[in-house]
DNA sequence: ATGTGC
């Protein structure tokens, strides 16, 4: 591919400035406050000209205080509104906060849990360990948790996030040093949040959710930064690694839903005006605003008590299958990331120093480098672990977060994979017992609920998360530390 | 992603 290359509405213009870094410059005829910058490959940029991911992103440097650049990562593809895989940086004085920026699965991210087992330990037990997650933890649209709360218990629950689910019973201290924020966001409220949103969070706290969620069995497939993996507590090949990715269920879904509607009817008050409706949003400085941060962030607490709980019963299941004892069987979190979420960070921005601004990040990845307050001590002297899930029964990656992430992606890399067929083409393209035999001839074991669920997440549909990891680590914004490979999977 | 699609 020579030359540029025009968007989906043919608007605007990719300019190539390096192997893995495209630019749409900044066109204030247009309204654009700002250029848009694109890390990918001319494989991964061509597939986003072809829907309308290139153009979201352009829409969103459109929005009122939104500083320096629009941020795509390697894995972007179209979302509600703001491209999925992009990050929006927005002035905290001057800017805005949008539910579009965050997306419906607040606090959607993984935490991958390492143990002391090695593939030869569990080959012979794979089938029962697998049946057994599948049966202890609730999968599903519309799932219900083994958990009810009453809503008192549940206002603690979204004030102290991971937290609460140790104090509980649900995992142990160390596990919380070992999340994004300490598994607690502060400042969340949820004085704000709707009947509607906690009657469907009660039910469902304690199940791992639909779509492209799922609890996989791994191991270790190669290790490329030994240094640092030794640090993260991953020693060699072959060893078994846990991979929980889901999100804040119907709960944070409930939250974003309650906030579009309110910001579309705030944004008249506020005189603010959007190039498509799915940008509604207020002034981050605003009651509206403030009302939508304190609940978003109660959702992204929701999350991490949910991903908390989930590590509990897979440990539980791991210990009975197994019959170990928890002193024999080793199962530490290695790290927790959120993959949607909006929180104030500090930020250079050429010219005009540093500034607080609402980072926006909606399929992405903090990658904070060495040296940042926000990382846990064993963190600090090598950067943060960043987790990147590929489909299920494909490949996932732990990168590194590193300096550049800080000039050139506001701390942030891709966070997965990210579709390429739309959930109905797989489901024309593939059988069940099509993507079955396939996932068998990787030796993977895979239990879902639905028919659908599994034939709609072929690994087929997805990206290449070896492409998407090597942009990042070509880019320098996170370096490659291990791949990991599946051995067993449940879903919904 | 989601008590799944205008």
């Amino acid at each position: 591919m020579s030359g540029s290359l025009v968007t989906k509405n043919g608007k605007n213009v990719v300019n190539k400035i390096s192997d893995n870094q495209f630019q749409i410059e900044k066109d204030s005829s247009r309204g654009m406050n700002v250029p848009v910058t694109i890390f990918a490959n001319d494989m991964l940029i061509s597939k986003m000209a072809l829907d309308r991911t290139l153009d979201q992103a352009v829409n969103v440097t459109t929005l009122p205080g939104v500083r320096k650049h629009m941020v795509v990562l390697p894995d972007g593809h179209e979302g509600y509104g703001f491209p999925v895989g992009g990050v929006a940086a927005s002035d905290f004085e001057e800017g805005i906060i949008s539910p579009g920026g965050v997306g419906y699965d607040i606090n959607c991210g993984v935490r991958l849990i390492r143990t002391n087992l090695l593939e030869s330990d569990i080959r012979s037990n794979l089938k029962h360990l697998v049946d057994s997650l599948f049966s202890s933890i609730p999968t599903g649209v519309g799932s219900e948790g083994a958990i009810k709360l009453t809503n008192a218990e549940l206002d603690d629950l979204l004030i102290d996030g991971a937290r609460w689910s140790v104090e509980h019973g649900y995992g142990i201290d160390s596990d919380l040093e070992a999340c994004e924020e300490g598994g607690k966001m502060n400042g969340a409220d949820p004085s704000d949040i709707s009947t509607n949103a906690r009657k469907r969070g009660s039910m469902q706290l304690g199940s791992l959710g639909s779509g492209n969620h799922f609890l996989e069995i791994q191991k270790v497939d190669k290790i490329l930064d030994k240094k640092a993996a030794n640090i993260m507590g991953i020693t060699q090949e072959g060893e078994i690694q846990i991979l929980i990715h889901c999100g804040s269920r119907g709960f944070g879904h409930q939250v974003c839903s309650d906030y579009l509607r309110l910001s579309e009817q705030a944004m008249k008050k506020y005189d603010l005006n959007v190039v498509d409706r799915e940008l509604a949003c207020v002034p981050n400085n605003s009651t509206e605003g403030e009302s939508y941060r304190k609940s978003m962030f109660s959702a992204l607490n929701f999350a991490w008590a949910n991903r908390q709980m989930l590590t509990h019963w897979t440990r539980m299941t791991f210990q009975k299958v197994l019959n170990l004892t928890e002193q024999d069987l080793e199962m530490k979190l290695v790290y927790d990331v959120s993959h949607n979420i909006a929180k104030v960070e500090r930020h250079k921005i050429d010219g005009e120093g540093s500034r607080d601004l609402v980072v926006h990040r909606k399929g992405a990845t903090r990658a904070f480098p060495s040296g940042m307050k926000q990382l846990p001590l064993k963190f600090q002297s090598i950067g943060q672990p960043v987790i990147i899930p590929g489909s299920m029964g494909t490949a996932s990656w732990v990168l590194l977060g590193s300096t550049k992430s800080m000039d050139l992606s506001f701390g942030s890399t891709a966070h997965g994979a990210g579709r390429t067929m739309s959930r109905s083409a797989a489901k024309r393209m593939h059988t069940l017992d099509g993507v079955k035999k396939k996932l068998e001839s990787r030796g993977i074991y895979v239990r879902s609920l639905t028919k659908n669920g599994l034939i709609e997440e072929s690994p087929d549909a997805y990206k290449d998360v070896d492409m998407v990891a090597d942009v990042s680590h070509n880019v320098g914004i996170a370096t490659k530390v291990v791949r990991l490979v599946p051995l067993g999977v449940i879903k919904g």
